[in-house]
Parts: C-alpha cells; sequence; structure tokens
DNA sequence: CGTTGACGGTTAGGGCTCTAACGGTTAGAG
DNA sequence: CTCTAACCGTTAGAGCCCTAACCGTCAACG
C-alpha cells in the first residue's frame, strides 16, 4: 500500500484554512459569539440596514436561521430590527453601539493571525504565492462577500 | 475611501477554503450528514475502536457533543459503540458496514473538487504552489489529522 | 376591485453544540 | 482495605441550525 499522499496543494490549503478558523474561533468564543453571529455583526457594520434575506445569502443559510440568530443577538442588545414605514415586509438590521464595540478589533486581530501564518515566506515568495492563488480564485464564484 | 486592499493572500486562502467547504458540505448534506458526523465518519474508517474522548480531540469539540452526534449516528445505524470486557471505562467505536458504505467516495469527490479548482494551473505552477504551501504548514500545528 | 403569485419573515419540532454538573471506573497512596 | 484523584462518559438546560409549514404584505393581471 503506497502512502496515500497526504499533501495535495489543497490538503494544505484545508490545513492552513483550519489554522486560520481556529485563529477565528478563539478570538470570537471569548466574547460569546459564534462563528455566525460574529460574521452577521461584522457584515452590518459595512452594510448597515441589511435585510434579512440579504443575510441568509451571505451566510449561506436559510432566512428561518438568520430570524433565529438575529433573535439571540437582539436579545442580548447587539442588533435592532426596523421594519420601514413605507414597507410593511421588510425589516432593515442594525447594529447597536455595543455590537460595533464586540466586533471591533476582529479584523486587525485577523490580520495579526495571517501575518504569524505567513511569517515563513520572505517578500518574493509572497507575491509569487499572491499570484498563483489569484490565478485560482479568478475562476472561482465569489464567496458572497 | 481607497479600496480596503481585498486581496491578501491569506484572504484567497480563505477564499479557497470557502469552495472547498462548500463543495463538501453539498456532498454531505445529500446523505444527510452534518460536517462533523462525516468527519467522525470518515475517522473511524480509517481508526477503528477509537475511544470517544480521542474523537473529542481529532473534531475539537467536547465529550458531551461527541456522546450527542455519537448517538445521533448510532440510532441510525451507521456506528456501535462496545465498552472492552477488560476495561468498563473505556467505549470503542466501530463504523457498521451501512456507516462505511455511505461515507465510501467522499474521498474521491474531495479530490474531484480540489482538482476542478486547481484548473487553471499548469504542472509547474502547481508545484510551485505545493513548494510555498508546505514551508507554511511546516510551521503550523499539525490539525490532528 | 379581486385574485393570484411572489416575496419577507416567523413558528414548530428535532438534532447538534455548548457549559456545567454528575455517575461510574480505574489506579495509586497511605 | 480505604481514600483520593484521575479518567471516561453521560445528563441537563439553553442556544443555534435545519426542514417544513405557516402568515402577512406587495404587485400585477384580468
Amino acid at each position: 500500500m503506497d502512502a496515500p499522499d497526504l499533501t495535495t496543494s489543497l490538503q494544505l490549503v484545508r490545513w492552513i484554512g483550519w489554522a486560520q478558523r481556529k485563529a477565528a474561533e478563539d478570538w470570537v468564543r471569548e466574547r460569546g459569539l459564534s462563528f455566525e453571529q460574529s460574521f452577521v455583526l461584522g457584515y452590518l457594520t459595512q452594510q448597515p440596514g441589511a435585510i434579512q434575506r440579504e443575510l441568509a445569502e451571505v451566510t449561506r443559510t436559510s432566512a428561518a436561521s438568520v430570524s433565529s440568530l438575529l433573535q439571540g443577538l437582539e436579545r442580548r442588545g447587539l442588533v435592532e430590527r426596523r421594519s420601514e414605514p413605507g414597507n410593511e415586509r421588510v425589516k432593515r438590521v442594525f447594529t447597536t453601539p455595543a455590537g460595533q464595540q464586540l466586533i471591533a478589533g476582529f479584523d486587525v486581530a485577523m490580520a495579526a493571525a495571517d501575518e504569524s501564518i505567513l511569517a515563513p515566506l520572505d517578500d518574493d515568495e509572497r507575491a509569487t504565492l499572491q499570484a498563483l492563488l489569484q490565478k485560482i480564485t479568478a475562476e472561482l464564484p465569489q464567496p458572497t462577500r
């Protein structure tokens, strides 16, 4: 039985992704948030007033899940749902100051984690890596974010 | 407002990882399994008789979660828990034939997904990419698998 | 108008995950 | 032998996610 080639490039990508995800989850758990919750909070700071169906799309879940997730965030006073005066059908979602303050620093923490992961590569190698990855992602569907 | 540099290398890695994860989840959902459940089934085919605490480690969750997850798999007849005769404290977990049959083909499906993602690169580029990624992962903690 | 269909969101029930606490087993020290 | 500590696993309660079913609202068409 030949050794099953444990190191294809995309298994390495999975490995790196795993380290990224672990870093993100550690940061997020300290704040009592789930991965999805923090994603929604982050998205809402960039897209205030998004409607729930939009959140369902970007989180790749269902409208029902978003409803439940927002219920949790709203109970903790991190987001608000307000229906539009003219259009009673849609509800726009906004972060509260408490919600914004809670996820503030997430991007910085992720950038620091990324830097520590990339540490073994020098500038030339990073440029080469980036070029190769861009060639791949150019063919991939966009992750809705 | 300058465009916020959306394409650092590790954001590209996240992007690729997203495509991988999406492919895996699609495959897995068709079988009525969650991501974690399929991971456990796959692990058990390679490590039959693993104890629950070991599963808790490799899935990076708690013993309680493993207990609950296995309860679900056992109810569906996909795994079995048997306590050792000499040692009543530990329970060894095995996949049933039905369980093995259910995840059979997962690795093949993932390899196909990987190939389609890597399609834009020629052989030389793939070799370069792999070398760079190996340099990174050499410094990373192993993902327990 | 009024009906029909699309759309936005919620509710209901079940499964999984989490934290915290608990029961049972094993092994070692006194 | 007994006491203690470490270890393996489960249960309890709450929260999130999922599927399916369900209301309410808008818009278009006859």
